[in-house]
Order: structure tokens, then C-alpha cells, then sequence
DNA sequence: ATCATATATGCAGCATTATGCATATTATGC
DNA sequence: GCATAATATGCATAATGCTGCATATATGAT
């Protein structure tokens, strides 16, 4: 029984062990996002950033939900943000890629109000 | 810069990631503890858990002193407690194996007291 | 000096995982 | 229906890490 506690935690903290995932969880603690939007603040092939969002998914660390023929991702466990604020600290602003093609990144034109 | 701190972090969670080096943090959260009691705990090879204890000591998580033919290990952060709370919940009560050999596991006829 | 005990280190085989690539699925617009 | 865009999945191989074993060092006792 303590035995599986371990085992429990250590799946968990193997998620955080990769900068990919961390840095998709970091961003996700600031706000849903899309796939496409982490792909881009990643620089990662979508194929690696989609993989990596199902191992987290499948840990049940994100959830997700459709909106048209977008995926959004969310962090499903308050203790994720918390883990996440001791060792990275306070969470910042939403990044804002300039290539940013998802439509949260181009609302109302916030790509010109960036610096 | 940016890049570098998860790369940090990654290394730490990568730390927390295998249940042999969790279980040992787990038991130093408690207290220090000298390397044979930590070896009677997990109930793996001395060698293993000599080895488990360098990466932790490499990666600054743990210190040690020695005191005698005993070495013991202590947490070296505050923060690794303030994870470990998180996740495994307010620490317990100090493990006293009965066939421990170690000097603390014996004082006092502590192990009579053992139930 | 010799022996026993506690701890540390080096190395090698095995298992696990990461990463990239090709391709499948699903939704939208025409 | 077809084309395109967003996302997901499967697979192969390169890399990494676990784990056990043999051995080294250091301390204390006789």
C-alpha cells in the first residue's frame, strides 16, 4: 500500500521530468490553450507536442475539450499549479508568440499591442 | 535562460521520478538518517542505495556528515519538504525497521517499545 | 597489522523512454 | 463529394537510466 503511494508519485513526477511537458504545464497553469498555440511557443513538430499532451492526458494531469476544430488543453488538478509555483514560482503573463496562428494569439489584434 | 530553468527543474522532478530516491527523501523529511538505516528501509543493496544517495548528493538535494563509521543524510532544501507535502502528505513518524542496525534504531530499547 | 563493518565507486547488460517520421482521423469549407 | 487544416496515433531507433555485481576506501576494534 505505501509501496503503490510511492509508485503513484513517482508516474506523476516522471511527467515533470521532461522540459516539453513541464513547459506545456507551465503555460497551461496560465490559461487554457490549444494545441496549436503550444505547438508554437514549443517549436516543436505538432506530432511531438500532440504525443506529449496524450501521455499527460492519459496521466490525467490535462483534460481537454473540442470547440470547432480545436482541442483546448487545461491543467485537472489544483496540485499541478501548486507544484509547479514552488519550483518555477509565480505564474507570469500568457506568452504570446508573434507566429502564434490560434485565434486566442489574434483577437483583437493583440498581436500589434506586443512590444 | 528561460529554457535553462526547466531544464533545471526537469532534473529535479527527474530526481523525484524513481521510488527507490523518493522513499529515501520520504525518510529524510523525517529526520536524518545514517545510510544502514536507510539500506534496512528500502531493503535494497547497500550499493544501490550508496549509488541513489550520490545522485541525490551530486544534485544538491541531500547533504551528509559523518559521525563515526555512520554517515548520515539529511535534506539539504526546504523546498523538497514543501514538495514531498504536497504529494505524500504531512510526513509521519520516524520508520524503526526491527532489524535495523543502525545506532538510532537501537538507542534506548527502541525496538522493545516497537509493538 | 589484520579483520570486520560502513560506505562509495565503476562498469555492464537490460529495460525503458525519447524523438522523429509517416500516416490516420476529424472537422470545416467549398 | 473533395481539399485543407487541426489533431492524433503507430512505429522504429537512438538515447538514457536502472540495477546488480565486483571492488575500493575508510573507520574502528583486536
Amino acid at each position: 500500500m505505501t509501496e503503490d503511494k510511492y509508485q503513484q508519485v513517482t508516474q506523476l513526477f516522471h511527467l515533470f521530468s521532461q522540459s516539453a511537458r513541464l513547459q506545456i504545464l507551465d503555460e497551461l497553469r496560465r490559461d487554457e490553450a490549444c494545441v496549436c498555440h503550444l505547438q508554437t511557443v514549443l517549436g516543436r513538430p505538432q506530432a511531438y507536442v500532440s504525443q506529449q499532451l496524450r501521455v499527460l492526458r492519459e496521466a490525467g494531469v490535462v483534460a481537454n475539450r473540442k470547440d470547432g476544430q480545436l482541442v483546448y488543453y487545461r491543467l485537472n488538478d489544483p496540485k499541478i499549479a501548486q507544484l509547479l509555483e514552488i519550483v518555477l514560482g509565480q505564474v507570469g503573463a500568457r506568452t504570446h508568440p508573434p507566429d502564434c496562428p490560434c485565434p486566442r494569439c489574434n483577437c483583437c489584434d493583440s498581436n500589434v499591442l506586443r512590444e
